[in-house]
DNA sequence: TTGACGTGACGAACGAATTCGCTACTCTTT
DNA sequence: AAAGAGTAGCGAATTCGTTCGTCACGTCAA
């Protein structure tokens, strides 16, 4: 037997609605372009994911003009948060803190970032009292 | 054609690991054990997913004693800070702090943990000046 | 109108991930 | 020794993800 569907975009999907959410809205041949530079794989592909994706419901397609112009069906905020969700899940036996606290201690961060993170926490800390 | 060999482990496969990552070492019966309760599948698919991971490296096999033991070739932590980079990478655009912000906001974290995070940015930003 | 060119839609092909059935062995127990 | 039970190994079957080749249309210029 097989796997079943993934939830999540795979690989080259997230990387097709990395273009979308830059662009804002492609069509199949700018986002060939846009993908072609890190796969170089052919705009044939480049149509047929979109189609697939089209199917999952990943895209959105505006057919009233030519060509035909994709968009994300979703934003990258909410995907970004539902694949770390999953990740939190699977990979962190669901405790988001161990997850942060990894990505704090080895990631490079700015000054401007670290003090970004000591305001969400004084935030946090203050509704709890 | 084919989409490349995944550096990081499958769905099943992580679910495998944490296994032995929590017991330490365990035969292929009790890696069944555990797999089957959230699976549902046979002792037979349990005995070829660990060969497969064998032949990957991402378990070790002790073949002295009978039943052979297995452990997880990689450490918890080690395995986790990989998926980590990888999520960062592919997910959030190399950007570590953006992945912390969201998980720092959309998790419930108890108040120790977000002293241990309040220490760690201390720390972090004591090395700074 | 005929030919070149871009857009789209299929379906084939192949590797990877999963699942299992069956077979071969090794120990125990009668 | 013969029957049972558990451990391991192999290869087949299926589905998914990914890549292309090819064909059908439409549009536009010569």
């Amino acid at each position: 037997m097989a796997r079943a569907v993934s939830s999540q975009p795979t690989e080259v999907e997230l990387q097709i609605l990395r273009i979308l959410w830059e662009s804002g809205g492609s069509t199949a041949r700018e986002v060939h372009n846009g993908l072609t530079e890190i796969k170089g794989t052919t705009y044939s592909t480049t149509v047929k994911m979109l189609s697939v994706m089209l199917e999952k419901g990943l895209v959105k397609r505006d057919e009233t003009v030519t060509p035909q112009v994709y968009r994300a069906a979703m934003s990258q905020k909410v995907t970004q948060k539902r694949m770390l969700g999953d990740l939190i899940e699977k990979v962190y036996n669901g405790s988001a803190m161990s997850l942060v606290l990894q990505a704090l201690s080895s990631g490079k961060a700015s000054a401007d970032e670290l003090a970004e993170v000591r305001r969400i926490v004084d935030e946090l800390e203050g509704k709890k009292p």
